[in-house]
DNA sequence: TTCGCTATGTTCGTTACCGAACATACATAT
DNA sequence: ATATGTATGTTCGGTAACGAACATAGCGAA
C-alpha cells in the first residue's frame, strides 16, 4: 500500500495558508499506517508528528490488569501527537492504528519550529487541540451516564466521519477493547442495530446502512462533539 | 471573605520568571470565589483567565437531562479559562466553585499578548494545559472500569492535594453531582470510609483522617495524574 | 477436503449501581 | 423549646453490564 499522493486530505494541512504549506511541503514524509501499529506507547517522547489521511488512530489508555479505554479519536481531521508542542513531550496514552490507511508525517524539532512562530500555525494547531479536549471530556461523560448500545453508535458514527465509504474493517472484539467493555456486550448491541436494519456486518467487517438511524440512538455525546469540531475547525477557515 | 494577600500562592504565578512576573503582578485583580459560584458557563466567551489560590474549581458538563459528571478539578497548581488561549474563546461544560476561597485573575486580553510572546509564559500555560488533559482522559478511564468507591476516594484525595488542611466542606449530594452518581451511593461509600477509620464527617464537612488509607483503596488513576503534573509542572521549575 | 483458527452467537448466575420511597437526626431560627 | 429545613441513613425491587463457559460458523492453509 502506497501513501496516498494528496497530503492535503489532512485537514489540518489543507487548513494551512499558502506560505506555511510552501515550507512544509518538501518536508512531509508518507507513512504507512497498518492495522495495529501502534504510533506510540504511553510514557515515550515522541520523533514526528502525524497527519492521517486515510487511516483513523486511536488514543487509548491502558490499565496495570490490561483492561482498556478509548480517551479519543484521530483521523483526517487532525494529527496524533500534540504533546510535543505542548511541551510534555510525552503521554501516559498508547495511539494505535484503528483503522489502516496512510498519513504523512513531519520531524519533532521541524514541528517545534514552526509552533514557535506563534502564527497561524499555532493557532490552528491550538484550535485542534481544544477539538480534541472536547473530546475527550465528552468521553467521560458518556463513559459515565450512556449505555453500551449509545456508546457503540456514537462510536460507530466517529469512525465513520473519518473514512471514505461506510465500511469499516473492524472485529466486535476491537471495538470491546476500545469501548472498554466486554466483547459479548458488542455483539449483542451490534445485533440489535443489524436487527433495526441500521448495519450489517460479517466477519471483521461492518457496513452502515442507516446514518441517521445510528445519529437517532446515540446519546448527545455525538453531537456535542462533533458541533465543537465543526466551529474550532471550519471547513473554509478564516485564519 | 478578603483574597489572600500572596497571588504566588497559586503555583502557576510562582512559577513565572522575574521579567513576566513584574508585568503581570499589577495587573492581577485578587477574586473571592464563593461555594458553587458558575464562573463560566458552557458556550460563553471568557472575560478572565482565574489564579485560584485557596478556591478548587470543577469543570463539569452537564447534560441535557440535567445529569452532570465532573471532567476535571482545577487548584491553586492550576488555572481556570484554558479556551482564551487554546483560541476557542468557549468550552461545552461548565466551572463551578466546589471549596469557597480565594483566586486571582487576568483579563483576557492580557493573557492573550503575554501567550503570544511565545515564550516562558506560554510554554507554563500549555504543559499545565497537558497535565489537565491528562486528567481528563484519566477520568474518562475511570468512569468506565472503577468502583464508586475507588472513585470516591480518588476525588477525595484530588481535592485534598488543593487543600491547606484535611478537611472539605462537602455535602455528599455535591459529591454525588461532581462524579455523576447518585447521593445513595456517596452515602454507603462514605460510611464504609468511616468505618474504616480513613474519614470522619458531618454535615458538610468531610475530615481525612488516613491519607495513605485513601491512597491504597483507590484506583491507579491517581497516581498517574499526580505523577503527571509533577513531571510536567515541577515545583523547582527549570523553565 | 479437512483442519484449525478466528469471529460471532448464546446462556447463566452475579454484581454494582440505579430509582424511588421513606426514616432519622442535626442545625438553626423563632 | 419547637419548628423547619437540610444532611444523612436505610430499604427494596429493577437492570445493565460482568465473568465464565460453551456453541456455531465462516475462512484460509495444508
Amino acid at each position: 500500500m502506497t501513501a496516498l499522493p494528496d497530503p492535503r486530505k489532512n485537514q489540518l494541512l489543507a487548513a494551512l495558508p499558502a506560505a506555511e504549506w510552501q515550507r512544509w511541503e518538501p518536508l512531509l514524509e508518507p507513512v504507512d499506517l497498518p492495522l495495529g501499529h501502534v504510533m506510540y506507547e504511553s510514557g515515550r517522547a515522541l520523533g514526528h508528528v502525524y497527519f492521517p489521511s486515510t487511516a483513523i488512530v486511536s488514543l487509548l489508555y491502558v490499565m496495570e490488569d490490561g483492561a482498556s479505554a478509548e480517551i479519543a479519536v484521530v483521523g483526517n481531521e487532525g494529527l496524533v501527537g500534540i504533546s510535543l508542542f505542548m511541551g510534555g513531550e510525552s503521554t501516559p496514552s498508547r495511539a494505535v492504528v484503528q483503522s489502516a490507511g496512510a498519513g504523512w508525517r513531519l520531524e519533532a524539532s521541524v514541528v517545534k519550529k514552526e509552533f514557535q512562530r506563534a502564527g497561524p500555525v499555532m493557532h490552528l494547531l491550538l484550535r485542534y487541540t481544544q477539538a480534541l479536549i472536547t473530546q475527550m471530556s465528552q468521553t467521560a461523560v458518556c463513559n459515565r451516564h450512556h449505555s453500551l448500545d449509545q456508546q457503540l453508535c456514537r462510536w460507530l458514527l466517529l469512525s465513520l466521519d473519518r473514512l471514505e465509504g461506510s465500511e469499516l474493517v473492524m472485529t466486535q472484539e476491537l471495538i470491546a477493547n476500545m469501548l472498554g467493555v466486554r466483547r459479548e456486550g458488542v455483539t449483542e448491541g451490534a445485533l440489535r442495530l443489524q436487527d433495526l436494519g441500521f448495519i450489517r456486518y460479517a466477519r471483521g467487517h461492518i457496513t452502515v446502512l442507516d446514518r441517521p438511524g445510528l445519529e437517532q440512538r446515540t446519546c448527545e455525546c455525538y453531537a456535542v462533539v462533533k458541533k465543537e469540531y465543526d466551529r474550532l475547525l471550519p471547513a473554509n477557515p478564516a485564519i
